[in-house]
DNA sequence: CGTATTTGACCAGCGC
DNA sequence: GCGCTGGTCAAATACG
């Protein structure tokens, strides 16, 4: 299983304002898959508007290790068989960069690195930071192309964007003022 | 001193 | 069944 985790690998075509990337990928890559068809911006304002219940994005948990305090599972674990391991909807895509970390509007808690097979680079393991939010990305740097950082999420956030909101409120602001003048009858 | 990061250990899942 | 690999935890450490 080397390189092929990624359900779901995208050029970002999107304006996405708060995305600081430096230099998007302009080839894609032969080895890796794209979903074309997928648009972050809807996967951005469905998680806003039911609160990131998306059924389409299940809870991340993949592992049966608990990450809830007061059930130690580990210990007892049931013998039911190996269950098959369950992969959350991913998203990956790539960017030419010479910084690992992109400025997505998020705030991140690094909570692992791992170095991967037939990759010098590691893969770092990040949590968002925000307290109900349990969305995960993974970051590194391609064996073959060690200029250019695979990101990779996991799930769904569940509150706005911090960033996004920063530029998006400003923005309402001034359109509702806007707006109360074009509906002033002409003199 | 509180918070974030680092890093070794542990565990689950998969392939052989 | 066993070994390998990826993902996560949590103690230690760094940093502001």
């Amino acid at each position: 299983m080397e390189g092929e985790n990624f359900p779901y690998l995208f050029e970002p075509s999107f304006p996405l304002a708060s995305l600081n990337s430096p230099s998007l990928l302009d080839q894609p890559m032969n080895n890796l898959q794209y979903a074309s068809d997928f648009d972050l911006s809807n996967m951005l304002s469905s998680s806003m508007v039911n609160g990131g219940q998306n059924p389409g994005f299940p809870s991340l948990s993949t592992t049966s290790r608990n990450t809830n305090e007061g059930e130690n599972v580990n210990k007892n674990k049931a013998k039911s068989g190996r269950k098959k391991k369950h992969i959350p909807p991913r998203v990956a895509f790539h960017t030419r960069s010479s910084e690992d970390i992109l400025d997505d509007g998020y705030k991140w808690r690094k909570y692992g690195q791992k170095a991967v097979k037939n990759s010098s680079h590691p893969r770092s393991y990040y949590r968002c930071t925000h307290h109900t939010c349990n969305v995960k990305k993974q970051i590194q740097r391609l064996a073959k192309d060690t200029g250019i950082v695979v990101t990779t999420y996991e799930g769904i956030h569940n509150h706005p964007c911090e960033k996004l909101m920063e530029t998006l409120i400003p923005l309402v602001k001034q359109l509702q003022f806007l707006s109360k003048f074009s509906n002033l009858p002409s003199c």
